[in-house]
RNA sequence: GGUGGGGUAGCGAAGCGGUCAAACGCAGCAGACUGUAAAUCUGCCCUCUUAGAGUUCGAUGGUUCGAAUCCAUCCCCCACCA
């Protein structure tokens, strides 16, 4: 590849992107030296579960390391240990050293599924926080103004609704722009809402002497809801390392528009191939269902195996289609005595209380043995083998001990 | 330091002495319809038993036949002005 191809395959699918030319000096530059160019990539410590959001940067990252490029990924600990109380959408609580050290591990487990571990230099921002003295950070936060902060979309937006805004906040980007002096970093990559702090980084990296960073940001990817950003408080995530038939099932249950992004930035197919997919869609020659089961089962394949794609796949179409039953159903050990209806599910975890399974069974979704059962007080003997169904995700296989 | 506004079920938000387990919206769950998609419709959505009962409305104590609603004290949050 030369320079401009380069160029073009690094900056594929970027949002902001600043900016070309600066990335080709720092690309000729080190090309010179022989070395590869340091990109850097935040991660919040309190969320161990990397799902298919993550994965749309991860992606980049792995990009820039197939040409020789170096990740540095930045375990935020320092500022993880401290929290955030940036109340709007909620409080994340402070970590203890142990529970991000537990998190740090289960990270990197993850991160190599996509990231080459060869290339990439994973460093914990406590390293150097941790050691600054008070006096230093009221130096750095000299370099930034109150005018600059409230540039910050978010920030503007909850001062002028008289929403509060903590000097942790005003902190944080901070932060994350030392972070970048101190790793070197050559580029920055981050979601699209972190183009403020990226750009910080650059400011503050100028201040320092040193060359400012690019700074490149990709598209949040809305969530299962279609509407929402995937994240984890908000339930709607595919996480990388579920297994193979939530992961496919979870993908079938995405809003049909949505597809084409997962399958533009979380598979990275060319852009041309999507939509030449979603033409087909659209003019009815290929059914949408087939199209998601395409992704679904790319997915599971690229995370897990394909075996397990497919298996997951046809296992999806026996249970929901032909409400069939699945071939592994979990077992829960009973006494075989006699015991309400009511009881035994929430004893087999089918239901969290009584009432709900109430509702369930009212409102028919529950079944015996593939009968129907509608009546609440209904009494039960357990027997081996029995399999309770409740609603379309709920299987449970009695085992008599 | 001053002024004002708040704390209600997972979230948001009504209620402001009885008809309140508490409107409404969102989320969630189930059923119908489907492609377990979306949209739509229906029902459910604190806990426990059948109609019924028991715990809830920041905390504690009080006034009342009766309080989420009134009073007192306390705790917490927010904005504005200094």
């Amino acid at each position: 590849m030369n320079i401009e191809e380069q160029l073009d395959f690094l900056s594929a699918r970027a949002v902001d992107f600043i900016n070309r030319d600066d990335l080709k000096k720092k690309l000729e530059k080190a090309a010179a030296e022989g070395r590869g160019l340091r990109i850097k990539y935040g991660a919040d410590p309190s969320a161990p579960d990397i799902h298919l959001g993550h994965v749309v940067g991860l992606n980049k990252l792995r990009e820039f390391q197939e040409l020789g490029h170096t990740v540095v990924f930045i375990i935020g600990d320092f500022t993880g240990m401290i929290g955030d109380p940036s109340g709007r959408s909620q409080t994340r609580k402070p970590l203890t050293q142990e529970q991000v050290a537990i998190n740090a591990k289960s990270y990197q487990e993850q991160i190599f599924k996509i990231l080459d571990p060869e290339k990439t230099e994973i460093r914990f921002n406590s390293e150097w926080c941790g050691k600054m003295k008070f006096d230093d950070v009221i130096r750095l936060s000299a370099h930034v103004t109150v005018a600059q902060m409230l540039a910050r979309d978010d920030f503007s937006k909850r001062y002028a609704a008289n929403q509060p805004i903590s000097m942790v906040e005003f902190l944080y980007p901070l932060v994350q722009a030392y972070d970048s002096v101190m790793v070197k970093a050559d580029l920055e990559l981050g979601g699209t809402d972190q183009l403020f702090n990226l750009l910080l980084g650059r400011e503050l990296q100028k201040v320092m002497g040193q060359v400012p960073q690019c700074v490149m940001t990709l598209p949040l990817i809305e969530g299962l809801d279609g509407v929402k950003k995937m994240s984890k408080s908000l339930n709607n995530y595919v996480g990388i390392s579920e297994p193979a038939r939530e992961m496919y099932g979870k993908l079938m249950s995405v809003p049909d528009d949505l597809m084409w992004k997962y399958f533009e930035y979380i598979l990275c197919w060319p852009k041309d191939e999507v939509q030449a997919m979603h033409a087909k869609v659209v003019n009815g020659e290929l059914h949408p269902r087939a199209a998601k089961d395409r992704l679904g089962q790319a997915v599971v394949k690229r995370f897990i195996g394909e075996a397990e794609a497919l298996q997951a796949s046809e296992e999806f179409t026996r249970i929901f289609a032909q409400k069939e039953l699945p071939d592994e159903i979990p077992e829960v050990v009973l006494p075989a005595e006699e015991m309400g209806l009511l009881a035994l599910m929430v004893q087999a975890g089918l239901s969290k209380s009584n009432g709900e399974a109430r509702r369930l069974v009212v409102q028919g979704a529950v079944k015996i043995n593939d009968e129907k059962v509608s009546d609440p007080r209904m009494q039960i003997v357990p027997e081996e083998g029995m399999i309770i169904r409740s609603g379309k995700r709920g299987f449970v296989q009695i085992k008599i001990g």
